[in-house]
DNA sequence: GTCTATAGTCCGATAGAC
DNA sequence: GTCTATCGGACTATAGAC
């Protein structure tokens, strides 16, 4: 056995989760998560850049599954096409991790500084997203455009998703993201 | 003549747009802002909730004009529509101001933290776009789409604005932005 | 207008893993 | 020995409290 516990960010990340939901984000310092997590403030430090970050470490992990999903589509989709095959491999992430998901929005919800994190975020999501669709030979600002209409579609599906009743079952979020699609192109044609 | 000078906000803002320009957002210290508007730092932090809101003050002018033009397209437009020309009244409310608009953007898209804050400002456009639509009586989630439609384009729109050379009269940012919005509409299509 | 809490950085020290 | 992760303390600036 090692001389510290394992999965040290998992156990910051964790903590942080609890002590936002409990008592804010406002309220909590990284000193009091560092110590829930049986850690120090400095460590805190080093795995995270700042109090926010350790709410957003699974982004990483979306983007590239995203991004493979868009680079995998038929050479000859259209880019919106592309866009969609991505949203279902997101809503396949986020399948079997909606309690998470629902308790970590509640946190970010409630904080403006949170919220522009989420943002920021998205827009690194979106710019992945046009970065692979070009590389697919997609045309500026075609691409752009598209990954901004796949990121918008997939807001409101999520947030539907996490708005759910507990026992709404046939509603699963990948079925939740194609109705928002299929309104996004609706709303576009100028329905 | 007054016992201060005028348009203390103002003032703050020049001053902060200049500093941030000449060495970096985070180089700069609210304290040498407010010196170099001949003020003191409690009175940046009474007029400006932090540092980076300073850089966007101007967000909630530009947020009632585009409110103002949606709400006023005739009845019968479609979402789409009207949110065309909410964005030729953000595009009026640029022509004059582009010179500005690029020494302000050169600063915003040097630092991570500045692009949250225009981030959290164009979600609050996106959020009061899709409040004026649901007024006209359009239904989420077709409101909520059309407004991060029209936020997308314009985002296009003023980027390429923003990076069209000095000279290139012909090209405004009205039709720049309608231009986006056509290609836009092609994307959504499947083209 | 002063005071203070806390975020976030920088320096170095330490100690197990390899 | 080298690498990496921990900890401690001092420090600055933001931002809020009084």
């Amino acid at each position: 056995m090692g001389r510290w516990e394992p999965n040290t960010p998992g156990r910051l990340a964790e903590a942080a989760l609890e002590l936002y939901s409990e008592r804010g984000y406002e309220q909590t310092t990284v000193a009091e998560i560092a110590k829930r997590a049986g850690l120090t403030e400095r460590t805190f430090f080093r795995h995270y850049a700042d109090k926010r970050e350790v709410l957003f470490s699974g982004s990483g992990d979306l983007e590239k599954l995203i991004v493979r999903a868009v680079a995998d589509a038929p050479e000859g989709a259209a880019p919106i096409d592309a866009v969609a095959l991505g949203l279902d491999a997101v809503s396949e992430f986020f399948a079997d991790r909606r309690d998470f998901a629902r308790r970590r929005q509640a946190v970010i919800t409630a904080n403006a500084e949170l919220q522009e994190r989420e943002l920021i975020k998205l827009a690194s999501l979106s710019a992945a997203l046009a970065d692979t669709l070009r590389r697919r030979g997609v045309t500026e600002p075609a691409a752009s455009l598209a990954a901004e209409a796949g990121v918008a579609v997939f807001k409101v599906g999520f947030e539907r998703w996490i708005d759910a009743a507990e026992n709404a079952e046939g509603r699963d979020m990948a079925q939740l993201v194609r109705e928002a699609l299929t309104e996004f192109r609706a709303v576009a044609a100028g329905r």
